[in-house]
DNA sequence: CAAAATTAATCAAACGATTGATTAACTTCC
DNA sequence: GGAAGTTAATCAATCGTTTGATTAATTTTG
């Protein structure tokens, strides 16, 4: 006989994470979450006080998780733009790992309400921004990057990879493939890793 | 006395785009619908049949009219990279001068629901991107660009642009600036300008 | 150990409020 | 006078939340 115990309070929060990526926070109910999940609708302010706490208590649990994930890429012993290459395959990986919650993340980050969560996201996000500025700043100093618009190159590298995440799928490759897919995955991660990678390279350290 | 005859049918669809800018599609009511714009609730489906309605008419006006603003590139005389930075100009502009409409299309855009919207917005992409794609092709083709993942510049390009609209705007530059005043927007549309121009030239034309 | 007391988890039902939509009556205008 | 425009009132449906009751598990007590 198969053990059928299960967490409700983790099952809402699995249920929610996924309706709230599907159709949006506006756009999921109560009762869609506690359908998907099989727990009762009580269940829900029972453990979170209400929706916009299932939904406080994702952003926490995910953005948690993706702080405990950064390394500390300062080994002194590689160049600059070792580091930033591998700040690149660990941001590509990462957010090609969790397309669905990266997408949530910029939807409610274009949304004037729910400021608590804004800055959430926010600090989190101009966290990872400061380490790479320092990275290049660091490469533009001791001379092995050019004099380069810093945080433009940023925008340049955070903006390339949600471009991949966001953009309808038939619209990036002229033949058809799906970020759900293992394989296709694999090779829209190596492919975008390569792209950036060759592109901050021959941008910063190309001699005029 | 002032006349105060107003277009109610353009009344509402102003306010509907305003709030559904700030708030999404499903976070607007009907009844702040007609409250902002002034008309009776009833209005609103007289001219448009449901609120539904009024979204797609609002997408529909605002692609059929970045359609018509998109010009004719391909004039013989100038090269491919004279091209792509009158393309990288063009779009910058329009997208900065409408950067509420573009951050509701790309919150419509990461939302599985209402395929045909998806499709309307995908398609207006689309045909954006195979012009740049285009000129790419062709200066490689002649030799003047090196070989590049062509898809991935655009989603560069294109990616770098969004990026500025979406993200927080204290995390772009470390002092503040406001995209709704005129000032800061003139400035970042020139430095956003000036940098994608230097990185495409830069990585497309630079010899290894 | 076992009875009693307490706590945590779960449920069906209902709450008041709000949703998008519709009705029918009333104005305005040509 | 009739078509087009506008209104307040109303509709059924759904929203997020709360309720009171019940069960299951745990702790306390004699």
């Amino acid at each position: 006989m198969k053990t059928e115990k299960v967490d409700k309070r983790q099952a809402i929060l699995e249920a929610a994470e996924k309706l709230f990526c599907e159709t949006g926070y506006e756009g999921t109910s109560t009762r869609q979450i506690a359908k998907e999940s099989g727990a009762n609708m009580a269940m829900i302010n029972y453990y979170f006080g209400s929706k916009e706490g299932v939904f406080v208590e994702i952003m926490n649990e995910r953005i948690a998780g993706f702080a405990s994930q950064l390394k500390i890429i300062n080994e002194d012993k590689i160049s600059a733009l070792e580091k930033l290459h591998r700040v690149i395959e660990g941001y590509v990986n990462r957010i090609l790992n969790n397309t669905a919650f990266h997408k949530m993340m910029h939807r409610e980050l274009s949304l004037t309400q729910r400021p608590e969560m804004y800055d959430k996201i926010k600090d989190a996000m101009s966290h990872n921004m400061q380490l790479i500025d320092r990275i290049i700043t660091d490469g533009i100093e001791d001379g092995t990057f050019n004099k380069v618009d810093v945080r433009m190159v940023i925008a340049t590298i955070m903006g390339t990879i949600t471009n991949i995440v966001i953009s309808p799928h038939k619209v990036i490759s002229c033949s058809n493939f799906d970020l759900n897919n293992p394989k296709d995955k694999k090779m829209i991660k190596e492919r975008t890793i390569a792209h950036l990678q060759d592109l901050t390279t021959v941008y910063l350290t190309t001699k005029k």
